[in-house]
DNA sequence: ACACTACTGCCATAAACTGACAGTGGTCAG
DNA sequence: CTGACCACTGTCAGTTTATGGCAGTAGTGT
């Protein structure tokens, strides 16, 4: 790759991560030595870049310098196309048609050469249909966002129903089905909860007493552990 | 002025006017001969500057080539997120970034307060580790949208490894696999071929005869005949 | 003390850039 | 039809730049 073409690279590549980078892994992605590295840092320094970097952490791109004006490159349409397309298949009807309402709207503002692209991608997802949810999703994913506690109705593995509160903060898409993460507060631990095996499910009026990105980060750090 | 300054100083040469500039005036501006210019035309072409000249005119930079503002539904930005996390999990490395790129450049376009939700999406993603590919997928990718023939040294399920041409238009996703639809010379007829049992591949330089579009028509024409 | 990191200077080699010239083909005005 | 103007391509040799490796300094957190 050449050097010019390299700059806007590593510009698009500390974009992307957005915390700190070593300068070895940038150096490794962008198939330079990291001397050459250095050099690149620096230049893009002089041409103004804001990028910041700290001895022991690496580089960090501070937000506000603006990326020459370039538009989506032929992968990144293809990645959002695929993308967009598996959404629509593994995903519940509601998610699967904002995701082509977005590919709508980005299509809307690409040049008419690149909006062929998006209606012609060559790029196919062939699954298993998925087991169908008995819950609502898009209320579901509702309840996460305003972190509301909901009343869920649960029948288990072996086909015991039960009644308890959760407070769900993410929805994990694996193969066949969808699985809800939350504290519940009868097991006072996180656990999960098949989407297809939901009874039924009552958003409750009040508000879960901790931030959704705590309990993910949290339950996050407790996998960590288990493993 | 380095060539690496001068393409973006160039760039922002090309906003400024809006009408058509000749090149004389762009060589002047930025201190090349001619023949340079032209090279740094091309070279901003080749990274995806939509830059069009016309004898006789001089040369625009197409409007459409920034990204504008754009809104998008708490919804779509959801399907967004899923759709590129999920291309990171199961696409090559390549595509992967690209996902991530294109994301990052929504984030920039979005309002302050909905950047946010880009980041703290509480969409997971959980797969079977997929089966690596032995062919780079890049350049089978590549080869679809070029409409190039490859020779393929392909090994099919039962060990037999076999040489021929085919014409490649579409790649499927599977759950664990990927694979590529083409026409096969050999055969005459649609063939698949896992993209984890391709021994080996070379772009040839021709161009196959027909286009890839009337390819991937035919081929699901045949396809529902069949079912 | 140790591991990890950013950063600088130096140097020989390899790669890229550059300008000049020659030539093609398109548009437009007279 | 002619000529002016322009985008664009190919070639080439001289020059500039870029590059990677090495050695060394200095800051950070464990």
């Amino acid at each position: 790759m050449a050097r010019s073409e390299r700059l806007l690279a590593l510009l698009q590549t500390l974009r992307r991560y957005r915390r700190p980078v070593s300068g070895a892994v940038l150096a490794t992605e962008t198939g330079v030595s990291i001397r050459t590295l250095y050099r690149d840092i620096s230049s893009l320094q002089a041409q103004g870049a804001l990028i910041e970097g700290e001895p022991g952490l690496g580089y960090v791109l501070k937000p506000g310098f603006m990326l020459p004006p370039m538009m989506f490159s032929q992968d990144e349409i293809e990645a959002l196309v695929l993308g967009s397309r598996w959404v629509a298949r593994a995903a519940d009807s509601r998610l699967a048609a904002a995701g082509a309402d977005a590919l709508a709207k980005i299509a809307d503002v690409l040049p008419q050469e690149m909006r062929a692209e998006i209606e012609t991608s060559t790029l196919l997802v062939h699954l298993k249909p998925p087991v169908a949810d008995k819950a609502d999703l898009g209320a579901i994913r509702k309840a996460i966002r305003s972190e509301r506690i909901l009343k869920l109705t649960y029948s288990d593995e072996s086909g015991t129903v039960s009644v308890r509160n959760i407070w769900p903060f993410a929805l994990s898409y694996f193969e066949q089905v969808r699985v809800v993460v939350a504290w519940c507060e009868l097991r006072q631990d996180y656990r999960h909860f098949r989407t297809d095996r939901i009874v039924e499910m009552i958003p409750q009026d009040g508000r879960y007493p901790r931030r959704r990105a705590v309990l993910l980060k949290e339950w996050r750090d407790q996998q960590d552990v288990a493993h």
